[in-house]
DNA sequence: ATGTAC
């Protein structure tokens, strides 16, 4: 509720359609375009001011293109909102490092299994004791791989083809990773030395905040053929790993970022927000940067890789024995933080844009050439992973997402409750019995991180998706409901 | 998100 003498999203907002509603150019000074926020009525009641505010501040960028937008698990970030999307044109447009966030290409990949719920749940505890063993996490965790600063170059520029050639993971997980998991234009000289050292001894851990390893099992099938194309079905056993490129990437923003805000003044950009700093695409900042993010972003895939290949033998150590093949295959992998030079169709022209997701993922409709072979028909899988206790959701694209998002779709549930607040209100001990006798057993390095990460601090991700189906950008393939929980 | 302040 907004107070009589404040002015209410509502009050700005135009309605579109009953998920989608404009911040009109009018609202700020400066604004090339209008900003377009995808919410449901209900949703929009969550959002606050400071994230329209923020969307509207990324339409005063040069050489954004159509609108800047938000999904509806939109909430204040760095300069650009979290859950934004922007487009800016390859040659009149910037690239921002806040249009990507810290922690460049964090994402969710997901596992399938030849397992039913019933095989794992009497083994739960202590498959999930083991992971929590062989998995390093939480803040300033360092690997068990060790890697040669070649090595470290190696991972930068080749990705998951890296892992895969050094036993982690096998050939056929790189077609369902998006991009491959080895984004080209990778440039390791572009890396700082304290970037390398961060990075070197994190491969292979989980981290902190929300990111997590969930066994899960699917509960509910809502498309049946696309399900089936993804290996999907009813009561089957999953796992879900959601993380980025650790002390890394998150050195590769900082370092960048400065630059970029010296940038900003020699090319004379207006900058609402010092956090916006950015530079044209073609500078040699602007390039300089990307060519370092996309290292990030290859190093983020192989550190999803890696979790992906010691969780895989801790299932086989737990079910091989009575199981047999446990099919233990990658549906797919998705980037939710990063920038890409991709084509769309703006104004009847094919145009060469740097698409800035931040908080949002990456949906391919069916046909595009940048889909593996089978998935072409039904569509890139979307995965929305849920707060801790709450079900994640496989989608597949729709044709119409290109046309609506620039091929984006939302990426998770979306925080409405401070860290801070929440360790204040929630109890970490109990949150964690409580989700106990709902069946949810969750290993975490401390209680507090659980009440951080309560799902009461999170808007529904069956909310948030239902917004993106309904837009008709991603449609509901299966629902993930958690059985056990690794958190940092 | 993050060697949670260089």
């Amino acid at each position: 509720m907004s107070e009589e003498n404040e002015t209410s999203v509502f009050d700005v907002l135009k309605k579109i359609n009953d998920n989608a509603w404009e911040v009109p150019v009018g609202f700020k000074p400066g604004m090339n375009v209008p900003g377009r926020i995808f919410v449901s009525e209900s949703l929009l009641h969550l959002l606050d001011m400071g994230t329209l505010d923020q969307v509207a501040n990324v339409a005063i960028l040069p050489g954004i293109q159509r609108y800047s937008m938000a999904m509806p698990d939109a909430h204040l970030g760095y300069g650009f909102p979290i859950g934004g999307v922007a487009a800016f044109d390859k040659h009149s447009g910037i690239i921002s490092p806040g249009g990507v966030g810290f922690d460049i290409n964090c994402g969710v990949r997901l596992i399938r299994s030849n397992l039913t719920e019933q095989d794992v749940r009497p083994k739960l505890s202590g498959l999930l004791d083991e992971l929590f063993e062989v998995i390093p996490t939480g803040v300033g965790s360092k690997g068990r791989l060790k890697v040669s600063d070649a090595e470290l170059d190696d991972i930068f520029v080749h990705g998951v083809q890296w892992a895969v050639d050094n036993g982690y993971g096998v050939k056929a997980d790189i077609g369902h990773c998006e991009s491959k998991g080895q984004m080209s234009g990778a440039d390791p000289s572009t890396v700082s030395l304290r970037a390398r050292k961060r990075g070197r001894p994190q491969i292979g851990t989980l981290g902190s905040g929300n990111h997590f390893l969930e066994v899960q099992y699917i509960d509910k099938i809502y498309d049946e053929e696309a399900a089936s194309a993804m290996g999907l079905r009813e009561g089957q056993v999953t796992f879900m790993i959601h993380c980025g490129s650790r002390g890394a990437g998150h050195q590769i923003c900082t370092d960048h970022l400065q630059v970029l805000a010296q940038a900003s003044k020699k090319y004379g950009i207006p900058l609402p927000d010092k956090q916006l700093a950015c530079a044209p695409a073609q500078s040699k900042e602007a390039q300089d940067y990307f060519k370092a993010m996309v290292c990030a972003a290859n190093y983020a895939w192989v550190n999803r890789h890696v979790i992906m290949h010691w969780t895989r033998e801790v299932f086989e150590r737990h079910f091989a024995a009575d199981h047999g093949d446990l099919g233990l295959d990658l549906v797919y992998d998705v980037a939710h933080n990063i920038a890409k030079l991709e084509e769309h169709k703006i104004n009847g022209k094919n145009t060469e844009v740097y698409v800035h997701r931040k908080g949002a993922t990456r949906a391919f409709p069916p046909g595009h050439p940048d889909l593996p072979e089978d998935y072409l028909v039904v569509g890139q899988p979307v995965l929305i992973p849920g707060s801790m206790g709450t079900p994640s959701y496989v989608l597949c694209s729709t044709e119409d997402s290109m046309d609506i998002s620039f091929g984006s779709a939302c990426h998770g549930a979306g925080r409405v409750m401070s860290r801070k607040h929440a360790k204040k209100e929630l109890i970490g001990e109990d949150i964690r019995d409580e989700l106990s006798s709902r069946g949810i057993l969750v290993r975490a390095t401390q209680p507090s991180l659980i009440a951080e990460e309560a799902p009461a601090v999170y808007k529904s991700s069956s909310e948030v998706v239902d917004v993106v189906h309904d837009l008709g950008i991603a449609r509901k393939v299966a629902r993930l409901l958690p059985m056990g929980v690794i958190k940092g």
